[in-house]
DNA sequence: TAGATTGTTAATCGATTAACAATC
DNA sequence: TAGATTGTTAATCGATTAACAATC
């Protein structure tokens, strides 16, 4: 199906919204529709759409529309939903809480194996039927489950060990709710970076820009 | 020192990160930088950092680059961290404490007045000082208080109401952590989005894409 | 067939990079 | 003055939009 070798990272990152909008549909048991009403739907150009749609191969049938059904399988294909890559958590705190407890890991491709933290009180605890573990036990359960990527809700003093740690134990793909520059520091390694500071700060920015 | 009308946003997305590794820089007394200097530290290049920095007027010096300070302080203007905007945090799940503790509001132009939940056995609770109290108090607390922005970490399905509700009460921005389509469904209102599910979707591909 | 809507090429727009004269 | 580094203009690159022939 991939026609293009390469898609561009502003078209992928448009992928899980069309995602949303085409399960939505799904839900509604609409079976096709054009680029026309699913732009008018997004708030976006009909002409992106095909656009964009096209990256990977026409979907789309002439004079019809593309079916909903169809396309949704395709994208989540594309986003690599149906393959799980073995993943751990790193910190406990009130991120990891609500990550752990809220992202519906199985359907965005990625497999929850292990959380970590340091504190005692937490250790053997379940979230979501993942247990807690003490971080003596990284290695251990990395090597034996080939964890491929990492969660980092950890405090930043401490990433950068972390990080360095965990590439050595194989570890491919970060998400990294940390400052600590990954990207920089360990050059091809896989970095998908939520600076939750740096969009609230952008908010602030809007809001002062309208005064 | 707004040299120009417009901002791009790609510019403005671009400033929390020159304002953290200005503020590191400072921190170590580092007193000037030249823009070849920051952009090896940052892994941009010399020339965008110019043409980001020239934006809001110049602040370098000729054969000298920039003073450290200085630019911090004028980033963080233009950024806005010295305006405080009223603003609540409707959830106080995970998501909404995780928030509440780690975001550091004051820094960054945000003054939090007050969490809301429906959960009876939070209301009266303080997170970081400030307090818990029942949506029923909605209305007169954002009056009294002249809330301008909100932040949403409540479920999808009831976000809807909610912002309608803001709205009317003067909201004017929001920091939107559910799927909810505000800006698409009230054009004019300040939206960032965090979209954690689509960003972990973005890792998922990356993931893929080289295996 | 006629109408609709795609796939795709061409045109435009915006953002990034390169180059260099101005100047500290 | 000589060297360094900015501010700014020009060149390039990439992404979005427009247009339209292909075709269901």
């Amino acid at each position: 199906m991939a026609k293009d070798e390469h898609i561009s990272m502003s078209v992928v990152r448009r992928l899980p919204r069309y995602y949303r909008f085409l399960y939505d549909l799904k839900e509604n048991g609409i079976v096709r529709i054009s680029s026309r009403e699913l732009s008018q739907r997004m708030g976006l150009t009909a002409s992106q759409i095909r656009q964009d749609l096209n990256c990977f191969g026409g979907f789309g049938q002439q004079g019809y529309g593309y079916i909903v059904e169809q396309l949704y399988t395709e994208i989540g294909h594309i986003l690599g939903v149906d393959v799980l890559t073995p993943t751990i958590l790193l910190g406990a705190g009130n991120m990891g809480h609500a990550v752990a407890n809220h992202m519906d890991f199985e359907q965005r491709g990625i497999r929850l194996i292990s959380i970590f933290d340091n504190n005692p009180a937490l250790i053997g605890q379940k979230i979501q039927d993942v247990e807690i573990n003490p971080i003596e036990k990284l290695d251990e359960i990395c090597t034996e489950n080939k964890i491929e990527a990492a969660i980092l809700c950890i405090p930043n003093e401490v990433a950068s060990q972390v990080v360095e740690r965990l590439i050595k134990l194989g570890v491919r793909g970060f998400w990294n709710f940390s400052h600590y520059d990954i990207s920089y520091n360990h050059p091809g390694v896989l970095v998908e970076n939520v600076h939750l500071g740096d969009s609230l700060m952008t908010l602030s920015y809007k809001l002062n820009e309208n005064r």
